[in-house]
DNA sequence: GCTTGTGAAATTGTTCACAGCC
DNA sequence: GGCTGTGAACAATTTCACAAGC
């Protein structure tokens, strides 16, 4: 027997990465008292084409109404459910520098779905200190703090040269869900979800871009001005 | 007459998006002290797989020996010439709360290639207040300021409310590579670059894949339920 | 009449596997 | 013998364009 009919389950990567936008798109919506929304409004306010909208939210399931569009605080719950907002994830911050410090007063984590649970510190002097309304916890005790708070999803925070050996530690705790910050490539194994927050690779995406904007030529190889060289028709 | 070579120039954004990886797993190995490298280890340190590296590292040339592998200098040197870090881009930051302190002090700016040319907030508070070794700026001054440093690339470290408008300010001065850190959905004209970074879009993601790691049918909707039952063979 | 939902086409990205070269 | 560079196969993603349904 053939298979009958397409497994469900199942949304593309793709689609994932933006729900995410589309959800900060209703909410901008809700706030601003619209009610239904087509996709071509819709993927207007979240910067992605309307085509692509349907597409993506086609993979969730029939939340729309043709001829009239999307009713805003329905679609907003239902994506919500399907990225897992209806509960909320305790988020463990590892290194309360500068940056741990900025990520645990940030805004972005108050959008409902996250709390930080916990913050924890390499650093003796900084055990103890009270940041964003918790204490800095110390590493060692970082097994403790895991269990305790029941963290799920981790954030390093930490200097680059701190950033493997703490999400070897996370790893071993059973953490499977990790963001880092720290600008450093850190292997994780099999089964475990790392995703990288990184100024520089972004600042060298946009610098790479700007580059060609203006004297696109300069930024030829030898090799690659003959071939262009050849290609015009020499 | 048919086009008679394919056109050259056009590495894919994809692999665009690889480079800086690489360029900082071939760092990793220079301090190291390794002089040459096989694609296999050099994919190993950056977290690829091989073929994907050296088809990244084809399109912007022929840098490697066959049999031997890349010499590291060498390749780090290539790698950092196409995305133009031989130059280097003086960064504005705009927006110098807890996270735009954070980013002012951030090691992943040291590297090569970036300068942090200037700070700017709108709060007077703030303005002459030093950060980083740089005095804060008034908003007022942006216009100076964006011509004073020639800046190309500007980061906006605002809240949420505020991004849009200092985004359309940037533009309208000229500025066509913009980072964006504010948790809102921010709109740019045909012709600029807008990269975004976003912990509750990274959380997010996150929290989507850990939320089908354990009870994955909780996750079902009673729709795509009925599917799987039909499928499984009910 | 208007807008969703979706097959099919087009494009982009990844992996395979091996010829070419050291 | 080993490793790069790359066509060709494959997979994922985006876009098109229109049938289906309110």
């Amino acid at each position: 027997m053939a298979q009958p009919a397409p497994i469900p389950r199942g949304v593309p990567e793709a689609t994932v990465a933006r729900l995410p936008l589309y959800l900060r798109a209703l909410t901008a919506l809700a706030e601003r008292g619209v009610a239904t929304v087509s996709s071509d409004e819709l993927a207007e306010t979240a910067g992605v084409n309307s085509a692509k909208l349907r597409k993506d939210l086609s993979y969730l399931g029939s939340y729309g109404t043709r001829g009239v569009g999307y009713e805003v605080e329905f679609l907003q719950h239902q994506i919500s459910r399907e990225i897992g907002l209806t509960q909320d994830w305790p988020v463990l911050i590892v290194g309360i520098g500068n940056l741990g410090h900025a990520l645990s007063n940030y805004g972005g984590f108050a959008s409902r779905g996250f709390r930080i649970a916990a913050l924890v510190d390499a650093d003796p002097q900084r055990t103890g200190e009270e940041v964003a309304g918790l204490k800095v916890r110390h590493s060692d005790d970082l097994d403790d703090v895991v269990k305790e708070f029941n963290i799920a999803i981790a954030v390093i925070a930490t200097p680059a040269h701190a950033a493997q050996a703490v999400c070897d530690r996370l790893v071993d705790l059973g953490i499977t869900s990790i963001l880092n910050f720290a600008p450093a490539v850190v292997q994780v194994p099999e089964g475990v979800d790392l995703r990288k927050v990184d100024l520089s690779t972004e600042l060298q995406i946009l610098a790479y871009h700007e580059q060609r904007k203006n004297g696109a030529a300069l930024a030829l190889t030898a090799e690659q001005a003959v071939e262009l060289a050849k290609a015009v028709g020499g």
